[in-house]
DNA sequence: GCTGCCAGGTGTACGCCGTACACCTTTTGA
DNA sequence: TCAAAAGGTGTACGGCGTACACCTGGCAGC
């Protein structure tokens, strides 16, 4: 037999496949769950065999955030700037929620990938379309911080994820709470009612999202209509 | 002799020795620089010994969140929810910009320390003091975001921080970047301009973070005044 | 058809990290 | 007085990112 065992033959790596490949990967387990070791492991090649594609890991995270912004959709048809830039966020939104460790990576880089520069380019374009002074353009821009990429600083990802414990400790720490941050308490009680359940699924992320967003679009609807100018 | 060579014998470590020694590390050697054994190293001491004072990294990092946090100043004398409020989030502002690592460790942490707990507590007692509904006071504080603590969530640092190179190569990267990216370049360009110098010391953080608190501090106050309601 | 190059995969090793665990010393309270 | 608790030490483990030398197979140029 001259043929040898001709083994599977693996489709050699690409900086493509590596990255899809730690795309998926912290889809599945978590962005600290992800190596270089790991990842390569689950490629089925040595740790090293990586770095013929990424420089380092830094820029494997980089480039991960490539895959996920380039994954935002396109602009809506043709319509007035705000309904436009709010389309395009909530698109923005719509993409980072498939990847939940995305928003935490695109926060760590110290600056702005291609994918990133393009999108906030288009963002712009549209206030610009808009009628938007560029003065007003770049405070607002500022104003929507990380939220134009679809996700917001929240201060606590659940209020009410506390392990189970027994009934009396449990019922004394919510008193112990209730005394030292009554409001707190006094606030996340009627949240939890408004939910039907006590132990309710929390608050409504695409609410307080769209909420905010359009808190601030509407500010900037007004200052665009009085003509707002930075140095008056 | 009897007396040993008397040593100048440290004093003892304590939580609090801990903490503070990590926090002043922190904002002398950055965030990323810390680690127990270097921690340990500074206090004079071998690395396990800090455990005896923090139960792990994490309960480190929490630790000093709270010492900063806690840092955090008295609210001003009686008056209007607004400068009320506004006066405690600048407060925040102020402390946080003293430790630059410290938005991003609260960003990593879990859960509220007790101490951002009681924070949150008093601004929330300023919204209902002024007459806010349980409801609108809720998704206001979502709203705020981050923002409530003085920091928010800018998508780079500094947007014009590249390494130097030959002249040829920069002017060939600036056209590449205008073609790519027109309007961020544009804006980019505009906002050097305003202060003067083209290498401009980049956007008055100061200022961006004001105009966004405003701009939102008057829309709440737009919609407690004509008595908004999640559920109308 | 041969040869030398080189892109891409391998193996080993280094220095860092957090921290478990057993040990020793010093202080303290009964 | 003396046990026990509290606080500091030493060693060790497994994991991390990655530098560096090496191997190998396919292909370009003669």
């Amino acid at each position: 037999m001259p043929e040898q065992p001709q083994e599977p033959r693996r489709t050699p790596l690409s900086r493509d496949r590596v990255l899809r490949a730690a795309v998926a990967f912290a889809d599945g387990s978590g962005i600290e769950a992800l190596s270089m070791r790991r990842l390569a492991q689950e490629l089925g090649v040595v740790p090293m065999a990586l770095y013929k594609h990424v420089a380092s890991k830094e820029e494997l995270l980089d480039g991960m955030v490539e895959v996920v912004v380039a994954g935002i959709g396109g602009r809506a048809p043709g319509s007035d700037w705000k309904s436009a830039v709010r389309g395009r966020i909530l698109g923005a939104r719509g993409a980072l929620l498939a990847h939940t460790w995305a928003a935490q990576v695109i926060r760590s880089r110290s600056g702005p990938t291609p994918a990133v520069l393009a999108y906030l380019d288009s963002v712009i374009a549209m206030f610009r379309a808009g009628g938007f002074s560029l003065d007003l353009t770049h405070h607002v821009m500022h104003a929507l911080g990380s939220r134009v990429l679809g996700f917001t600083e929240e201060l606590f990802d659940d209020p009410a994820s506390t392990a189970p414990q027994d009934e009396r400790a449990q019922a004394a720490a919510y008193e112990e709470m209730a005394r030292r941050y009554p409001h707190v308490t006094e606030l996340a009680r009627s949240v939890a009612h408004d939910r039907g359940s006590v132990i309710g699924p929390g608050c409504d992320d695409a609410f307080e999202f769209a909420f905010a967003l359009d808190l601030l679009l509407d500010g900037f609807e007004r200052l665009h209509a009085q003509g707002w100018n930075s140095t008056p």
